[in-house]
DNA sequence: CACCATGCCTGAACAATGTTAAGTTGTCAA
DNA sequence: TTGACAACTTAACATTGTTCAGGCATGGTG
């Protein structure tokens, strides 16, 4: 690495020692040796720790703002919310424990909430009240960061204990009875489709109302 | 606080103080004091600290597995799924930053997981297949957990800087444009209504499917 | 050219944290 | 009385975030 800290290359450093070993080891002095130099040169560029891990946050909102500006608009606002909800999900499941990390963080950037605006704007053409818009892209959020905590932990929880995810283990570990829970288990499904079922489901909620 | 700790003491113990100072105050030490002991006594009863987080997930989760048994059986998987989804979210919403600290934690008690058989019991009996009775409460589960952590996030912001969550001062930071992003922004309700709003939009998704 | 201010970084140090090792006390059984 | 075991304490360790005083370059000003 050359010399010459920015705040932007902290930040991008720490996103990438984020993904590489974890947030454990995301740590002052393993960011500053990253970047070739002492830990207390950070506190140049950064006020504390904190406000790193809400510029990481932010970032990330940032890279998902950009990523949905560059998908083209879709043919009405089911589709608008699918990309958003793919785009949200793929931004997160790229860093570790991406979701319960960045999700309901403080947002620095306005740039980032102003995103909305051209899909509100399509949206109310088409008929929508601003609360309607407003509700239906909180509502994707919620189930998005919800679902992929769930997911990024078990994936995780699949890689340091293989045998817990399998169909038998977790019978046993269940004990006697609870016979559709573990019917249920075993058809459980993991990732894209899964993913696709849900959202499916939670726009059609969406869908079911007045003017939707 | 009489001496003779026990690991389940431990556990209500630390909750409580998560609940009173804040995650970063949950230290050992601390955790100790409010025992009346020193801090290397509790690696007598639990691991490490891990395991201390990973306990206090399992009993915020056996609450909410025994305050839904409590819940008189409802009217068909509608009120089922409302009375677990209230549920949930009292719960997390007791605890500080709950959603975040609490969601996709690994589940160390069986009998958490089992309690979704009534359920499934009840909704197969009424014609849903054990994968979809799966995805129902998953979709919801999720959506919960997403809604809660905004909705901490929120309530923690406006306690530190009541300015940002403001009205004028929002319009402000968001700068020139985005016009539909503010007026959705001012009709921003927050709380209960907001909460069984979007929840019902979920559950309507779910009354979308075939054999619902 | 001399000077000095300013921006950026280092070295050393601090308090606080999770955790471990070794020793102490109490209690009950043989 | 002795001994074993459970439950705790004291002391210590490495690692963490953070601060502070100083150093070194660079570039503008007299």
């Amino acid at each position: 690495m050359t010399k010459g800290i920015t705040r932007e290359r902290i930040i991008t450093a720490a996103l990438e020692l984020l993904d590489d070993q974890g947030m454990d080891a995301l740590t002052v002095r393993a960011l500053a040796s990253r970047l070739d130099v002492r830990a207390p040169a950070l506190y140049w560029h950064v006020r504390n720790k904190q406000e790193l891990l809400d510029e990481m946050a932010t970032e990330v909102m940032r890279r998902v703002s950009s990523a949905f500006a560059a998908v083209p608009p879709g043919d009405g606002w089911r589709d608008d919310l699918t990309a958003y909800a793919r785009v949200l999900r793929a931004e997160y499941l790229v860093h570790r424990d991406g979701a319960r990390i960045f999700s309901g963080t403080r947002i620095t950037d306005p740039d980032v909430v102003r995103m909305k605006e051209p899909l509100f704007e399509r949206w109310t053409a088409a008929g929508w009240k601003p609360a309607d818009a407003d509700d239906a892209v909180d509502v994707v959020t919620a189930f998005v960061v919800g679902f992929v905590i769930e997911e990024q932990e078990r994936r995780q929880a699949a890689e340091t204990d293989p045998t817990r995810y399998s169909a038998t283990e977790r019978d046993a570990w269940l004990g006697e009875g609870a016979s559709l829970v573990k019917e249920a288990g075993h058809l459980l499904d993991d990732g894209d489709q899964r993913f696709e079922r849900h959202l499916g489901i939670v726009l059609d909620g969406l869908a079911a109302r007045p003017d939707a």
